[in-house]
DNA sequence: CCGAATTAGTGTATTTCTTACACTACCTAC
DNA sequence: GTAGGTAGTGTAAGAAATACACTAATTCGG
């Protein structure tokens, strides 16, 4: 194994694009950095991933060791590596990205010198991260813009409880642009996949919307059969316009 | 750059995962492997990363290198990190893929020791292959089934003149299922993409079909809009299934 | 030359999905 | 009790998906 120049010093890491969604916003998880280089900035939670270890395996200890969060399922998106990327050496990363609540996790205090901590941040108001970033950020947004119309997404982000209007409220976050109302109603619910709880919000200065939950044994049949969930909404037919794969 | 478990030795390969539609069958370029490890068993045309060299260009010279096609347009689809997928150290690689009109290209009888020669392999029916190629290959036949569906394929598949029936042929090859004529050249025709050559057939021993060619004009415009073919023809409805993501 | 074999090519009716669109119901706060 | 605010509801028109079977053009063999 000592061919040089197909083994030589170089390392690979792993970069965690964790959504979440929270006031009404799509929020993204990051760190800010307590190691050179790039210290004090903010970045996306990721490290290097050791010699004995899977890449997905080492997506998960960095997203602890930074941030906290255990048990989180994570996907691998894709793969950077620009030969600059990195300023102290050959560098390539592996994205991954997940879905998560934000009330299920507790973000903690990072001990590590890793991170100095970590803390959500809407996608919207970004401002520029350490290394290329932006860059995998990016991919990973493209990714879950494809994803939020073909899968019930809302299960991943949504509270155990919700109301329609949070739901929508949450695709058009996404979608960045608005849904119509009484058609995304129909849409969602004629899926089969939401459990109308027969209760409704309390202490809202209105008349209080019904609460749902989805329903897990039928999410789960969704995502094994190959299911679809197609949230049209099109961009107006330029002849026969869907969103792109 | 010199923290021991951050920086050790280890390599990034690139594997392609090249297809090309030939006598009615989906097919995938290998090679016949000309260095150990598994020297003279099949695998895809894969080799490592130099320091200086971008993933994609990586890519390309090594697929050039192993079986001559240049100027291929290469697509990312996933990263295989298994801790012991190489025998001879820790290496991740990340796979790439393309299609090809077979006729387009020659498979140079290689002068590296890398391949000992390339050649086409019918997807349907192969044997196991070098490494972990076999799953890497899956991934990327995956991605063409779900990409069939939404995009014009058959354009970068097909030779310049082909028949319908041909490019009905190639999306069940891809799709591993019958499609309905008359729906299957609707659909198509409706999409405007597809030039009428005026020309027919020779050669053949019964009716002779019309020549077409795809408009590489509304092609561009297809995929820069986002544009969408859906290439429905449901799995029975489950209620509303259409095609997995 | 004619019949058999083979593939090409075509249309319609039914059902389902998508879209556009506006008013009433219910609750709180003042 | 009324003003302000969000929740909740239905329908009609157009587009797309599906299922389905016969005729047309050519070669080949006798």
């Amino acid at each position: 194994m000592t061919d040089p120049g197909k083994f030589f010093k170089s390392a690979f890491t792993v970069d965690n694009v964790i959504f979440g969604f929270d006031e009404g916003d799509l929020k993204v998880l990051l760190i800010k950095r307590g190691e050179e280089p790039y210290k004090d900035k903010w970045g996306l939670p990721g490290y290097f991933v050791y010699p004995d270890e899977d890449l997905l395996s080492a997506a998960k200890r960095v997203l602890k060791e930074t941030t906290g969060l255990d048990n989180v399922y994570l996907e691998q998106v894709k793969t950077f590596g620009a030969v600059d990327r990195h300023p102290v050496g050959r560098v390539i990363t592996v994205a991954y990205y997940s879905l998560i609540k934000t009330s299920d996790y507790k973000l903690t205090a990072s001990s590590t010198v890793l991170a100095q901590k970590a803390k959500w941040h809407s996608v919207s108001k970004l401002k520029d991260l350490a290394f290329d970033h932006t860059e995998i950020l990016d991919a990973c947004f493209q990714l879950l813009k494809r994803r939020v119309r073909r899968r019930p997404v809302g299960f991943e982000l949504l509270p155990p409880k919700f109301t329609l209007t949070e739901l929508q409220h949450l695709y058009e976050a996404i979608l960045e642009t608005d849904l119509d109302k009484r058609n995304f109603r129909k849409k969602i619910l004629s899926m089969d996949l939401l459990v109308d709880l027969d209760e409704v919000q309390e202490g809202v200065a209105h008349r209080p919307a019904r609460l749902y939950q989805f329903d897990k044994a039928k999410y789960q049949a969704f995502l094994a059969g190959g299911l679809i969930f197609d949230l049209s909404e099109s961009k107006k037919k330029a002849s026969r316009a869907k969103i792109l794969d």
